[in-house]
DNA sequence: GAGCTATATAACTAACTAGATAATTATTCA
DNA sequence: TGAATAATTATCTAGTTAGTTATATAGCTC
């Protein structure tokens, strides 16, 4: 696992005895990095207002000065974060590939993506949930953001089109909503995990529920494409 | 729609001419109302951390010291929020008398219920999504809510049961996995509007996307529990 | 190796914020 | 009616927090 420390070692050269490549003492990169780092736990964790900048500069293991002289404010500190977790995101979902599969290997290849890159990434659920609370705003401001727009929705339509065509997908669904179904089905449950443990007194998080849940939100988007 | 100031006439008796029986200028009641109602405002759009209590205070037009005087400290006012919030929704979900329909028109009655309730109350969402940065510690804390489980969820196994025996729903459903579900799909579409809005260039909250999207989430609930 | 500049540090500050103090007034009830 | 109590107000305070200032130095260029 990489914490934020890790990127900042305390003193250049410490690691494997002296003949070793020394690690530059400044390093303007490995210090942004440690900072987004930090940055994104703080924030994944408390939300825009409840985290605290000392708090982001200690974890990275830079002076708190630092924040400001490559980010600017702790806002746009915020902003980086979410554009950094939000763009791998979709970076990774670019990846998929999904027209080369069959038309329901494909149905059923995304609902698992979704669910394991929620289980995978819970800070960008946290960051999400808290980017919604305040309308979207940042999201909203950011050009890098609004720049990679649509793609699966498009491609999920694609491949609702070849199945219909096959007679193996019920025809007329609606791509958009089938896609924020799948995503619903994953992310709610990551999500409101401690609220729902505590309604229903489950420990909805262990790895055996997290099996059944995975193969029951297969299920509900299978049955739901399948045609009668 | 009752706003938090509404409840705190600036004077007694202002309304009404001189003949109506005088609102008294002290009110505990109306107060502590005042507060809850400006807090769950407060908290829901800008959460724990962000809520500010002198705002809560000016917006009930209550002395900040009110505030303290009532709840004992901001945590409490939160927490007492969220208790009337969730309690409000479990009071609503216990009069919903499933048991009295058909198996099929039950679940689908649950699943409206669920996207109207959503709709109609959208602070609780914001309210949830807080409660779940934090690990759900307040609700855990909150007495008045672990005397409120389960309910809906034993409600909806009896249901499925029956409709097992007629042979109208499939056999082999978890009922909790289903309810988890059935919330995701309202709750998710409400939650999420903002960045669902900016990344997929589609209005997602007009009253035409509202009806679709409800529809929807019948359309994939009961395909999932209808026999193949 | 002198000088330059990007990177880094420590210490400071102005504004904010949850909560406390203490005095005041409305209402109740004997 | 008047003392007791409940509700309310204005003002203060100690601690916190985002952002700044002033200064230092590592590492590069020539």
């Amino acid at each position: 696992m990489v914490t934020a420390a890790s990127l900042k070692p305390k003193k250049a050269g410490a690691s494997a005895k002296s003949e070793a490549p020394l690690e530059p003492i400044r390093d303007a990169e490995r210090t942004r990095q440690a900072l987004l780092a930090a940055a994104e736990i703080e924030f994944s964790t408390k939300g825009l207002a409840g985290a605290r900048v000392d708090v982001i500069a200690e974890q990275a293991v830079a002076n708190k000065r630092m924040l400001y002289y490559y980010f600017g404010s702790k806002e746009d500190l915020y902003l980086a974060v979410l554009e950094r977790a939000y763009g791998a995101m979709r970076e990774t979902e670019s990846h998929l590939n999904l027209t080369d599969l069959e038309p329901l290997q494909a149905i059923k290849a995304l609902v698992e993506f979704k669910f394991d890159y929620c289980e995978q990434h819970q800070q960008i659920i946290a960051l999400l949930a808290g980017e919604n609370m305040l309308g979207a705003k940042h999201l909203k401001r950011s050009k890098r953001l609004r720049d990679m727009n649509q793609s699966l929705v498009d491609v999920l339509h694609t491949v609702l089109a070849a199945g219909e065509a096959k007679g193996e997908i019920r025809s007329g669904i609606d791509a958009l909503h089938l896609y924020i179904s799948m995503s619903a089905l994953s992310y709610f449950y990551f999500s409101n995990s401690s609220t729902l443990s505590v309604a229903f007194e489950r420990q909805l998080s262990s790895a055996a529920e997290r099996k059944l849940r995975r193969a029951h939100c297969v299920d509900v988007i299978m049955s739901y494409v399948t045609p009668r």
